[in-house]
DNA sequence: AGCTTTCTGAATGTCATTTTCAATTTCTAG
DNA sequence: CTAGAAATTGAAAATGACATTCAGAAAGCT
C-alpha cells in the first residue's frame, strides 16, 4: 500500500478532511528530498504555493508521522526534521558534524542485538534512535 | 583523577573563578539521581539554597558538560537531562515512553559494530546516541 | 587594600513549535 | 443539489526551554 493510500485512508478513518493544501504538502514531501525542516518544505512549498501557511504545513506533517508515512528525526540542532517513511526499510544515521552531511545505515546485527538487550531488561521497544555523530570523509581531510 | 579536581582544574586553566555557587551546585550535581533536568536540579537546590538562580544552574551545568564531568542528554520529551559522566564508562538508554523509567545499558558488540559502520563510510565518529524507547516490564504488564 | 576580571541573578530576548480564532472549505444528510 | 454541521486554514499570538544582558557583587592577583 503506497503512501497516498494510507494517508487517505487515514483521514477518512479518523473522520477528517480531504483538503487540497494537504494533498499538496503530500506531494511536496513525497518529492523532497529527506531529512528536511518543516521550514525547508515550507519554503520549497511557497514556490508554486505562495498563499499556504507554515501552520498549516507543520500540522500535516505532523499528521504524516501520526499516520506512519513519516518518521520525526532529532540530531539536536534545535530543529526537527522529517523523511519519508518505508514501513519495511528502517535505517539509522550518520551525521557529520561539521557539513550536516546525513548518511543513512543499515546493520541488522545491531538491530538484533538491541532486541537481545530489550528482552534482558523486559523491555518492549516501540522504537528506537542509533546516531552516529563525527566527520564525513570530506571534512575529517580538512581538518 | 575525581570530577571534582577535574572541574577545579579546568577552572583555573580557563582563568575563571571558583564562586561558591559553582560548589554547591556541583555538590548537588554529584549526589543527585540522573538523568535530571535543569529545572529538576534548580528545584532541588533551592530547598538548602533559596538565593541561586536559575541562570546560575544552567551556566554552571553547561560548564560542567565542557569540562567533561557531566552528559548532555536528549529524550525528545523538550529537556535536556544531565548525567555525571565516568570518562570510560560508557553507556546507553532505554527510557519507558509510559512512565518515564530510565535505565542504562552496555553492549560492547554494539559498539564494535558502529566503529564498523563508520569505518565503512570513512566517518570519524566523535560521539553516538542509541536510545531505545518502549515499555519497561511493569508499564508492560498493566497495559 | 586596590583594582581588574569574572560572576551572579533578575529580567529580557530568542526561536522553534504550538495554539487561537474568525473566515473558509469540506462533505454529509436531507 | 443545498443547507448546515464539522473540520480546516492562515495570520497572529502564545508557549516554553534555553540563552543573553547588565548592573551590582565577589574573586583573587599584586
Ligand atoms: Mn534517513
Ligand atoms: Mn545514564
Ligand atoms: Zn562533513
Ligand atoms: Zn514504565
Amino acid at each position: 500500500m503506497d503512501q497516498v493510500t494510507i494517508f487517505s485512508e487515514y483521514v477518512r478513518r479518523k473522520g477528517l478532511k480531504n483538503t487540497s493544501q494537504r494533498m499538496t504538502i503530500l506531494e511536496a514531501f513525497l518529492g523532497s528530498k529527506s531529512h528536511f525542516s518543516t521550514e525547508d518544505l515550507y519554503f520549497e512549498l511557497r514556490k508554486d504555493h505562495p498563499k499556504i501557511g507554515y501552520a498549516t504545513v507543520h500540522r500535516t506533517l505532523k499528521l504524516f508521522a501520526e499516520c506512519g508515512i513519516a518518521s520525526e528525526l532529532d540530531f539536536g540542532d534545535g530543529q526537527t526534521r522529517f523523511e519519508p517513511l518505508d514501513v519495511n526499510q528502517h535505517h539509522d544515521h550518520l551525521v557529520c558534524t561539521h557539513c550536516g552531511l546525513i548518511v543513512e545505515f543499515t546493520e541488522p546485527q545491531i538491530e538484533k542485538l538491541q532486541e537481545q538487550v530489550a528482552a534482558q531488561h523486559n523491555f518492549k521497544i516501540e522504537r528506537h534512535r542509533h546516531e552516529l555523530y563525527g566527520l564525513c570523509s570530506n571534512c575529517a581531510k580538512q581538518s
